[in-house]
DNA sequence: TATGGGTCCGTACTATAGTACGGAATCAAG
DNA sequence: CTTGATTCCGTACTATAGTACGGACCCATA
């Protein structure tokens, strides 16, 4: 056995599949390591493994691929400092608590809905329908035509 | 004015893009009004803004547009019951609290790194980029042909 | 009636993150 | 050397939720 994995060992070591590997390296996340010496086929050094670890590791975190390739960008430059890949960490975490705020609001509006839905009956009764349908009020009184909007569309 | 918005006025009330409205029509979420009586263009009722801006209120509580189909069919359904639409509210509040959870597990894994980053100097001392590499260790020693992996790829 | 905006309709494209396919070449084992 | 599994490579397709485009047509207004 020559150095390096063979791909399907790499995506195994890396916990991803055969194609996800040559999509990383379509989208240069990952480099495609060559062909040694004239063989068919290509090598992964365990350098190679390891990036795509590190690609998972990131999306675990919530960094998208795009996010991934800067911060692997800015792991290849010397000269780049920690302040960068602190930064993008904490804008990340806002990001997060963002969305945890987000849901919380949701969570919210679900359990109120739930908790006035008599559960059984026709939908006629059912507080969560009502709800979807009527809410942020003023449908039929927007269809009288607000006159504000009325006379000309404004802007294209 | 004939009865009936156009779709352009349509959208607005909806306070979605005339394309969007298209695509939900393309996408039976909406039904497309006809052209009425040898008309050129189509004119949306009331029921039918009503209906757009169903789609996005339950899209606001987390609903896919395949989900918001189901619950527009349940609702078109004389026999419906509200216990239906309970679970699938319900369905929905459980997801929205695991998702919840996971983004807690990210947002403290954030927050770790983040607290034992250095601020400043060399990727070399950074902890953030250090733990993208190496966490759920033992690449190298799995390259090290772990034997049970080795002999023969198991399933194809 | 001319003009400019709105509408119609099909098609194609965006972004995200892959997954699947098919035929040829290659590799490892017997 | 044959067989069966992998690999290679390009292309196409999945799902989600739209957005954009181009030419033709329609409609209201000056």
């Amino acid at each position: 056995m020559r150095a390096g994995l063979s791909i399907g060992r790499a995506a195994r070591e890396a916990g991803v599949g055969v194609e996800t590997i040559r999509f990383y390296e379509r989208q240069s996340l990952v480099q495609q390591p060559p062909k040694p010496d004239g063989a068919g086929v290509r090598r992964y050094p365990a350098i190679a493994v390891e990036r795509i670890r590190f690609v998972r590791e990131a999306q675990e975190l919530g960094f998208s691929l795009r996010e991934i390739k800067e911060l692997l960008a800015l792991r290849a430059d010397p000269a780049a400092d920690c302040a960068e890949v602190r930064e993008q960490a904490t804008a990340k975490l806002d990001e997060v608590h963002r969305k945890i705020s987000r849901l919380q609001e949701i969570g919210t509006a679900l359990e109120r809905l739930i908790a006035t839905c008599p559960g059984r009956g026709g939908l006629q009764a059912c507080s969560i329908m009502d709800a979807l349908t009527l809410r942020s009020g003023g449908h039929s009184e927007a269809s009288k035509t607000p006159a504000h909007l009325d006379s000309k569309p404004a802007k294209g």
